[in-house]
RNA sequence: GGAGAGGUGACAGAGUACGGUCGAUUGUGCCUCCCUGCUAAGGAGGUGUCCUCGUAAGGGGACCGUGGGUUCAAAUCCCACCCUCUCCGCCA
């Protein structure tokens, strides 16, 4: 949710909305609606005085003089009771149409679209296309059995097996260790949720269709840990000197993937259910752009250590999604595809999400919305592909990251059975 | 799943039988000041959040789990929901 004090205030603020692909109609509608809720307020808020005192006068009054001074009140209620529903209607609009607008981008991300990104770097050597691509080598291999899986749960779902399901294991010990190391708190959250927090964590009603629902329970599968290290907080006033609060969540996320037909159909890349390792942090606004480059590094450093080749970009302020005001996707290399996929990201929300959460710091200028930034730390099923390819051998068997294989007792993976 | 009890400010805990003087008694904590070799004890005053009008001083409104309702007036009455606790059942 946007700050509608800043929008009418602050001309860059507006501007950044506007570089998102608001358009300035929206923006004045928007305005103005909320001008006409403030007038009608403190209309409404003097009638709600007059009619409080009336009340009020009315428990002091004798006996005798309490009828008339009733009569008199409910003419007045009856007027308050107008007012009233008519600022309702207009706050209703208001907020509709807030909604709707989206977080401003930060003055250091590019204009433009889908295809306007910014490559901020580029780290290894892209190599050439391995022999069999992730999906051809996982079902030769016996790693990832999609076959199986269609059968029993329909398209996009996967059997994760043998060393895969070793190796993931240790992705995900091995990642958990490197951020408890910087004092990220880990957290196992939960995957259900109810619609109050999908709305509140800036999922509904955009995203709606992306979600399974459990109509019956009226709860909802959540598609990110994110959802769950978003509540975390809601409704809470954190002092100053407990930022920033870093969290490392842990969980399957289900996605339902509506209009993406044909895309992406083979092995993991894109399926209904997956693990994934997501960081989430809780930042003062002064230093929440330190927190992004923060979790940029984070991100680097695990591919750069699991020896793939990848590139950093920032994402444009057209494609950046309602929440985001600056967004870097990292990308790792995909031989088979000769082109870098994305794997991971990290935004900075600002104040956008933890506005609806009510997250709050406490600090010596006052109190403020504070800001909450994301990004993942390893989506589990894209790192396996990408290692099934990078590191893929001469003999058809994959190598095992360095890194990882402590953490695995493996060197290579090889057949499962 | 069945039965019962309860959700009040940072915390503890009144108020709810009889709706008005209750944004809310009191205690603890916290802040300022006084007293005081130090510490402790003692004394005085202050101490919620959000919205809104105003340059400011200051004014107004909302908030006693959440959302509705009754009423001139609701922490107090009615309805629904959420949550917590206890007992029973069941399960990991």
């Amino acid at each position: 949710m946007i700050d509608l004090r800043r929008l009418r205030e602050e001309p860059d603020y507006r501007s950044g909305v506007e570089r998102k692909g608001a358009s300035a109609q929206s923006i004045s509608d928007v305005l103005a609606a909320d001008a006409n809720a403030r007038e009608q307020r403190v209309g409404t808020e003097e009638l709600r005085a007059k009619s409080n005192a009336a009340s009020k006068d009315i428990g002091r009054a004798a006996a005798d003089e309490r009828q008339a001074k009733i009569e008199a009140a409910q003419i007045l209620k009856t007027a308050l009771q107008e007012a009233e529903s008519a600022l309702a209607a207009a706050e209703t609009h208001v907020a509709d149409l807030a909604l709707q607008l989206p977080n401003p981008a930060h003055a250091s991300v590019p204009d433009g679209g889908e295809d306007d990104y910014r490559v901020e770097l580029e780290v290894g050597q892209p190599g050439p296309a391995p022999a069999l691509n992730h999906a051809e080598i996982g079902d030769k291999l016996g790693l990832v059995d999609t076959e199986r899986a269609v059968r029993m749960s329909g398209s996009r779902f996967a059997y994760v097996m043998g060393d895969a399901v070793l190796l993931q294991f240790a992705l995900v010990q091995w990642v958990m260790s490197k951020l408890v190391q910087r004092k990220f708190v880990p957290v196992i959250p939960p995957v259900l949720v109810r619609e109050d927090m999908m709305v509140d964590a800036g999922f509904f009603p955009t995203d709606r269709s992306q979600v399974y629902e459990l109509e019956k329970d009226e709860l909802f599968l959540v598609g990110t840990a994110e959802v769950g290290l978003a509540g975390i907080h809601r409704g809470e006033r954190l002092e100053a000197e407990m930022l920033p609060r870093r969290y490392v969540g842990y969980s399957s996320c289900f996605r339902r993937e509506a209009g993406t037909y044909g895309k992406d159909t083979q092995g993991l890349f894109r399926v209904h259910q997956f693990d994934k390792v997501e960081m989430f942090v809780y930042a003062n606004p002064a230093v929440s752009w330190d927190e992004l480059e923060l979790l940029r590094q984070v991100e680097e450093e695990i591919f750069a250590e699991l020896e793939m080749p990848y590139r950093v970009i920032t994402v444009a302020a057209g494609d950046l999604g309602g929440a985001a005001a600056k967004k870097y996707d990292l990308e790792v290399w995909l031989p088979s595809e000769q082109r870098y996929r994305e794997v991971t990201s990290c935004s900075n929300y600002t104040d956008y999400s933890a506005r609806r959460m009510g997250t709050r710091v406490k600090s010596e200028q006052g109190t403020e919305v504070m800001h909450t930034l994301n990004g993942t730390a390893c989506a589990i099923g894209r790192t396996l592909l990408a290692i099934f390819e990078n590191h893929q051998r001469t003999d058809g068997t994959i190598n095992v990251p360095e890194v990882l294989r402590p953490y695995c007792g493996l060197d290579i993976l090889g057949p499962t059975g």
